[in-house]
DNA sequence: ACCTACGATGGGAACGGTTTCATAAATCAT
DNA sequence: ATGATTTATGAAACCGTTCCCATCGTAGGT
């Protein structure tokens, strides 16, 4: 079992004439129509794969029907830890539904999407999940057009229309804020990077002013880009300083909106020297220092994989629909809180 | 500019007919050979494209030559942050050069590990970085037999031979052993995670030994399984207590063997009360968090983008490579400090 | 003027599979 | 036994490219 040289991969054609059958034969043994070929030849075929290391190639494979069995996925930033957890969903779903996993990190350039995207078209994936900034790219406009399912993570994109996976942004905030009220705080900040890039961004923004005009408690809005920079730090220091110190009596409490900004908030409130729990902080995303800063932070957990499993769901399901134009779909998850320290006065 | 309707993806044929011109000029259009042709065909050649909206099949053009324009890439755990900032400097480079990425994550089962690179020969990369668990398997030899280049991450593979990208792991552990000495601590726990599995685990737990053998400290080792669970959890924490309490006038400190190992630790000696400082903790791997616990945790940060790009480097020079046998090739890294509070007495 | 050489272009065979259709053999009904 | 139907298998077309080679026109050399 290894006359095999250290040569090119063999090919179908290589194993046909092994086995003394034609490739037609091969191919059925290989797909889905095994059964309808006599066990004698079964035999002899099996064998002649395995003897010859054979693996069809792929690429051959989608040229002709166009099923390439590839997705593609754009995150906008794949070094942040949601995104990342969010991706092994999406993997762990493709894997069982025998789907190949074409990923591609923007870094929030929109430049490097477009270049992206023209490059999964090239691939030619059968469906495409995608997180990323910006507007909508005519490269997104052309996969749409051209029928291939999409499913947008976390972010809707103008008025474009495609299934949404993602929080339910407007729930998520009652829960922040109806907690942060039920611990006794009754000032709050609400920090954000700049929402205009990220619809569910500015869901929770809104939400926050409703609630606030609402009534029941003193609002505050704090935005700002985050990243690194000793300017933005800073700048971040000032602001939480100056809340902070406004009206001294009254119990405070900061509520980030997601992840990147719980960083830079316990960040800035070590500088600034404030004790949590005295100061409350509940963040939006887990991460897995958060039961380590100080008394540990109050977060909203995000059920990332279940998100990452939806999308994939939504996809597929779209590949197998007839009626392409059916209405798209919105699957919106609920965050779990996990109460700790930072809001515990 | 839009009278193609929401069908199908056009081919180099139609665009050929549209352009009045042979498939053979549109193909030399889009490869480098585009000089060659007429300003006029270039001219009538551009618009078709454009109008059409036409992408070349990136899956024929694989088949053709061979040059599927891929590269693998297999991640015991993407979940690590230090994973995912090398994977981030390997697609970057990948972007660069002009290939595309194929990520599969392994969650650390060697059966995925087979199967993702089964899939991955499947679509013929051209190359493949890897950073897995476990002994070499044959389908990695296959590759290897067949010639296409690969890249160890971090990790050797027995006996398997590849060039090699990650740090220099005794430089260190000389490192984080010095600094502790420096700052005065005298009695050192190594903490790691079984090693059996990665090369790094190894060479840097021998090399604590080494340095312990010379004399200069007390040294002690705790090699644990982590991962979730509330007995493992208490296993460090028994252990850790153990450590400390056993000769009270001696200053301790911890050195964690990586990122994990720092964050299981940190949650150990949160729950143990102990103050950082007073006990050392040094860190190999930089985690994002590690200047808000406590006074802030003295790290050891690798260069990991620059990893990534070298794993590339090496792929492709040894794709271009007449000899295939050239011996492998070793490049190793060095950390960088960051002293923090965690090291301050 | 004629042969050569070269530049621009097109025709068609690969590439490695899948799929349609044809064929030979085997099964069945009558 | 005979025609009809089914079953097992193979031949050839096709998928969208690239690439080798042929063709044609024209400029260059003598």
């Amino acid at each position: 079992m290894s006359d095999k040289k250290s040569a090119a991969r063999s090919t179908i054609l290589e194993v046909a004439r092994d086995a003394g059958v034609s490739k037609t034969s091969v191919s059925r043994y290989l797909s889905d129509e095994r059964d309808r070929l006599s066990a004698t030849l079964q035999g002899r075929i099996g064998q002649s794969i395995a003897r010859l290391g054979y693996r069809p190639n792929q690429m051959a494979r989608g040229l002709k029907g166009g099923r390439s069995r590839l997705l593609g996925m754009v995150v906008a930033d794949i070094r942040n830890p949601f995104s990342v957890d969010v991706l092994h969903g999406v993997e762990q779903a493709c894997r069982e539904r025998g789907f190949s996993l074409l990923v591609c990190n923007t870094d929030n350039d929109p430049a490097q999407e477009r270049e992206h995207l023209a490059l999964l078209a090239a691939y030619r994936v059968e469906g495409l999940v995608i997180n990323a900034a910006g507007r909508p790219s005519d490269e997104l406009e052309a996969f749409a057009e051209q029928g291939t399912p999409l499913v947008l993570l976390d972010r809707t994109l103008g008025a474009f229309e495609a299934d949404v996976v993602g929080l339910d942004n407007a729930r998520v905030i009652d829960m922040a804020v109806d907690h942060l009220l039920e611990r006794g705080y009754r000032r709050l900040l609400y920090v954000s990077e700049p929402p205009e890039a990220a619809s569910s961004r500015q869901a929770r923004l809104q939400r926050f002013h409703e609630r606030h005009a609402q009534g029941g408690f003193v609002g505050e809005v704090h935005v700002q880009a985050l990243g690194s920079g000793d300017d933005r730090e800073s700048a971040l220091c000032e602001a939480l300083a100056g809340f902070l110190g406004a009206v001294p009596e009254r119990p405070d409490a900061l509520l980030c909106a997601n992840g990147n900004v719980t960083l830079a908030v316990t960040h800035a409130l070590r500088m600034l020297d404030v004790k949590l729990g005295e100061t409350g902080l509940l963040g939006i995303d887990e991460l897995d220092w958060c039961a380590l800063a100080g008394p540990g932070i109050t977060t909203l957990a995000q059920p990332t994989e279940a998100i990452g499993r939806a999308a994939v769901d939504s996809l597929l399901r779209r590949l197998d629909e007839d009626p392409r134009r059916a209405p798209p779909r919105r699957t919106d998850f609920m965050a779990r809180l996990i109460a700790r320290g930072s809001t515990q006065r």
